[in-house]
DNA sequence: TGATATGTTTTACT
DNA sequence: CAGTAAAACATATC
């Protein structure tokens, strides 16, 4: 479940749950074809604490003052399970984490997209790896210039991680069904407002899906997250949800009330 | 059986 | 350079 709100209820239960304990080592599972950190980079871990977390996107950091990060990226179909020695350990566990004592914090990655790597500086990786401002972070003027000021559809570049770092699929979706802006509508052609808009949306929807765990369940009925099925009726305006192609991803929208002008 | 999937990267083309 | 499109990655689920 891996995109900014998912990637910060994962650094959360770190943080809640995993600082200021010793490692004592890692445990690996089936890995073959997982990136996962050497054997003498999780060496390095062992004996130390994690002490702080960070989030930048969808990127996840756990280290501390002086030593390097662990850094954590979900990829498609990774979580965090963090669980105590004697509990069922959960499935699809690629790395574990074990600390002194029964706190284990386990990497799940099903489909192996993801991966686990150490990362000396976090603000050096950030910069190397291109990525933008974080979504949540990032203010009206800066997301005028690197969204609407593009010439694409809008939703490619919410999803474009080097214009803005942390929204995917699901919430741009989302976004823009909540401000009734057609995924296809060409960025730079949007009102001033619509993208002053789009960008509180994005940030109200991903900031509440955050305070809830990013537990679904407890996100509004209305909401596309759970209409989110071709031919499905529109809770807002009684329209047909359907389906199109933007950016090689599937885009759930509205079409009778999601428009490209107005 | 086949289609689809919450992400990223690479390559090629316009 | 900006943007588009497609494929690849490995696997699970509907």
């Amino acid at each position: 479940m891996p995109e900014l709100p998912e990637a910060d209820a994962a650094r959360q239960r770190i943080a809640d749950n995993c600082l200021h304990r010793t490692i004592q080592g890692f445990a690996l599972g089936e890995v073959k074809h997982v990136d996962l950190p050497s054997e003498a980079e999780r060496n390095r871990f062992v004996g130390t604490q994690f002490s702080q977390t960070r989030r930048h996107g969808k990127y996840i950091f756990a280290g501390s003052k002086d030593g390097p990060w662990l850094h954590i990226h979900l990829g498609m179909s990774g979580s965090l399970r963090v669980y105590d020695d004697g509990d069922t350990p959960p499935d699809y566990a690629r790395l574990t984490v074990v600390f002194e004592g029964e706190r284990r914090l386990a990497f799940r990655d099903p489909r192996k997209f993801g991966h686990v790597k150490l990362v000396e500086d976090v603000d050096e990786f950030i910069a190397a790896k291109g990525l933008g401002p974080d979504a949540m972070e990032i203010g009206d003027n800066a997301f005028a210039q690197a969204v609407g000021s593009t010439r694409g559809a809008v939703k490619s570049a919410l999803l474009d991680q080097s214009k803005l770092a942390g929204v995917g699929n699901l919430w741009s979706d989302e976004a823009l069904y909540c401000t009734g802006i057609m995924p296809t509508a060409k960025a730079n052609e949007l009102s001033a407002d619509r993208v002053a808009h789009l960008r509180r949306a994005i940030q109200d929807i991903m900031g509440y899906v955050t305070s809830k765990n990013a537990d679904y369940s407890h996100l509004p009925h209305d909401w596309l997250i759970h209409n989110r099925t071709k031919g499905a009726a529109c809770p807002r305006c009684g329209g047909t949800i359907t389906t199109l192609k933007v950016g090689g991803r599937t885009a759930y929208h509205c079409p009778d009330h999601q428009t490209n002008a107005g």
